[in-house]
DNA sequence: ATTTTTATTGCAACTGATTTGCATTAAGGA
DNA sequence: TCCTTAATGCAAATCAGTTGCAATAAAAAT
């Protein structure tokens, strides 16, 4: 299934929010970006100075977020990062130089033994690798 | 290798950090609750009212971390969480209930073959499974 | 097409975690 | 014991993120 603006749209508004001029530029932002973890300030940087209030670009993340479209983290300074959500499950290789993000799948789970040996109910997981990746490679040579 | 008090105080004095009564203090804090990732509120809120003034719990936290003593992580609402660190390598399950940490050792990569195909240069790794600990499960029985 | 309802937005003020400048105090080596 | 310098308390500042409110604009109803 393929990301398109339309798909977009409907799943805002299924969500119950208005399909607003200031929601489809901020989601263009994020297509255009969609191998980048983006935090607020990045997206404002990336707009015409004065294009929309950051309470307003905190709000539209927070609805976008709200309807399933975009998936947040946090980065080593704790600050939220967003990107539209990836269609299958996954998990991340982290460039700490430029800030790029690849996906890998997961389906091994050899921690599974220790959830049985602590009598620990999972709900979720997280695996993040962080390095250099190919591009920055090139670049410190 | 034991943790112990003398082991740590050495640490932080090779570091080039002094030992005062308010470290010594919050190293106990933090030994006492060696299970657990603590906030600095947390933190301060084992201390007798007035003990020590916020900038200083925070600074005292930035010096062990320095000095390597203590690991730092950031807990789902961005907020920093320590503890004293652990000697060998592991990750976490992490009782989304409590608070509470369990380790688990970690010798697999399955995801070497994806650092590959894509060039991507490992230099750290970070797993956390979520869930409900066996405390917490009794609990809500 | 016009009106009505209600979400959206800008603005400014606010919160809560964390940091910093500065004067004072106290480690710990000489 | 003295002296140098890190450590500390206090208050003010910073920074990400949130919130109240009045004005605006979607989308639903007429």
């Amino acid at each position: 299934m393929m990301i398109n603006y339309q798909n977009l749209y409907e799943k805002l508004h299924d969500a119950g929010f208005r399909v607003t001029a200031r929601k489809k530029l901020l989601l263009s932002v994020l297509l255009d970006n969609s191998d980048y973890l983006l935090s607020p300030s990045d997206i404002i940087g990336k707009l015409e100075p004065g294009t929309m209030d950051t309470a307003t670009v905190y709000r539209i993340l927070q609805s976008m977020h709200q309807a399933g479209i975009i998936e947040s983290s946090l980065d080593s300074q704790g600050i939220s990062r967003y990107k539209i959500c990836d269609s299958t499950p996954h998990h991340h290789m982290i460039c700490t130089s430029c800030g790029r993000i690849l996906n890998f799948p997961c389906n091994e789970k050899f921690w599974g033994k220790y959830l049985e040996e602590n009598n620990f109910k999972e709900t979720s997981h997280s695996i993040e690798v962080f390095g250099i990746c190919s591009e920055c490679q090139k670049k410190s040579d």
